[in-house]
DNA sequence: TCTGGGGTCCTAGGACCC
DNA sequence: TCTGGGGTCCTAGGACCC
């Protein structure tokens, strides 16, 4: 029989946060998303005060103010960093796992039979503490959804501390009853309130619907959740994901851009950025397209568009790049609209080594790809955009970049940023 | 004034073919 | 009144995830 566990980091950018800033401990703290728009993350203090998941930071400015919320701007350098030092310790655990997002990774226990796993999961978790800082909870079962469900209930019972384990089944019936449908995972806001709408408002009721109609209504996977709940595993562990096949750069401005000329540092920066992507996976891209648009919370007046190019020959060379994601942004510019995000997609990836000279190429690849490395190793030693192209503007007179305000340092990417200790 | 970014998979419908 | 049927491929859009 499977058994999955899932390792879910508690409110992981806060935590990485207060590794470094023992101050915020005990105190609510906000983490937010790019251009400080809105809460992606939330300590338990300030879950408690109702502030949602995604909340925009402006509608809660009250709050903020009454309870004296910490907020930060999100630093994905350190957060990356923390999440390879939490899969580091859990690969000493368990070899077969799975990294499925920067906070959670399945572990395949199928192997660990006449354990008691409750009591591995505490040492998983007291090990992660220990070496990183980082609290975790631990739910374990016979599948993926099941690991989820557990793993949800374990982080809000304080009964549990912070481990479930549900691979015996006759726990389920409770802990599925507990579990409201929309914190199923599979189960968004869409489906969520269709199923209520026919009376299926746990996860007990879905797992015991009628099969043949929740099939025509959502799908296969409709299906495979259901049998995921009933025990029986449809989504094995995936340790070796497939290689992308899209890449994407894209970003709010810091303020509305009316201006060609700022659009073509922002999407210098953007195309760089995306190049650097391909790169570092060691892909090229066939095609790309560029986007433009307005802001979408003024639909009166609303604009998007986007140019899709095939390039000569897949590459991932920065000025090739760049200078196909500009002839773009010509084409789709319109003069007169008041632009709030851009972006850059890169589609029919493959893999470098692969990749096909073209008939009539007449770059020299060996000489760029060479140039690219330097550039690449350069970057990564002295800090991101140590060298860039012109073209992305002066950084004393960009207006448009996205916006930290509250951005704690690289504590743990950058020398130059390192805690001191007196 | 102020509302993120980056992905995947599935389905329906159209074009096209025999 | 009358419309073939069935396959494949592609794309756009919807739903979900963190």
């Amino acid at each position: 029989m499977a058994v999955f566990a899932l390792v879910d980091c508690n409110n992981f950018y806060v935590s990485c946060e207060r590794v470094f800033d023992p101050r915020l401990e005990g105190k609510p703290v906000i983490v937010l998303s790019n251009n400080d728009g809105c809460a992606v993350a939330r300590s338990n203090e300030v879950k408690q005060l109702d502030i949602r998941m995604g909340a925009p930071v402006f509608k809660e400015k009250d709050k903020i103010r009454r309870y004296g919320i910490q907020v930060l701007s999100s630093n994905y350098a350190l957060y990356g960093d923390m999440s390879q030092r939490v899969v580091q310790v859990l690969s000493g655990f368990c070899p077969d796992m799975e990294v499925y997002s920067i906070d959670e990774s399945f572990l395949d226990l199928s192997h660990m039979g006449g354990q008691n796993l409750t009591a591995l999961g505490r040492r998983i978790g007291a090990t992660v503490k220990k070496h990183t800082g980082i609290p975790v909870s631990v739910g374990i079962a016979q599948t993926k959804t099941l690991a989820k469900i557990a793993g949800r209930i374990a982080k809000k019972s304080a009964r549990t501390q912070g481990v479930l384990d549900l691979s015996e089944t006759r726990y389920h019936d409770r802990a599925l009853e507990i579990t409201e449908v929309e914190d199923i995972w599979g189960v968004g806001r869409r489906y969520a309130k269709f199923l209520r709408v026919y009376g299926i408002t746990n996860a007990r009721e879905l797992r015991d619907a009628d099969a043949a109609f929740i099939r025509k209504k959502m799908g296969i996977n409709g299906l495979r959740l259901i049998e995921e709940l009933k025990g029986r595993s449809c989504y094995p562990l995936d340790s070796n994901p497939l290689p992308k096949k899209n890449i994407t750069v894209s970003r709010s401005f810091g303020r509305v851009v009316g201006c060609l000329d700022e659009l073509r540092e922002a999407m210098t920066s953007y195309a760089t950025r995306g190049s650097e992507k391909l790169r570092s996976e060691k892909l090229v891209a066939g095609v790309m397209a560029v986007f433009l648009m307005t802001d979408r919370f003024r639909p009166e007046r609303f604009y998007y568009h986007t140019e899709t190019v095939r390039l000569s020959v897949p590459t991932n060379n920065s000025p090739e790049i760049i200078r196909g994601a500009l002839s773009c942004l010509e084409s789709i510019y319109k003069e007169g609209c008041l632009y709030k995000k851009a972006g850059i997609f890169f589609h029919e990836l493959g893999s470098e080594s692969m990749a096909q000279r073209g008939l009539f190429d007449t770059v020299d690849r060996e000489r760029s790809s060479r140039l690219m490395d330097s550039l690449d190793r350069i970057n990564a030693s002295m800090g991101k955009d140590t060298l860039r192209y012109a073209s992305s503007g002066l950084s004393a007179t960009r207006t448009w970049p996205t916006v930290f305000n509250h951005r704690s340092p690289a504590w743990t990417t950058r020398w130059d940023q390192l805690p001191l200790v007196r």
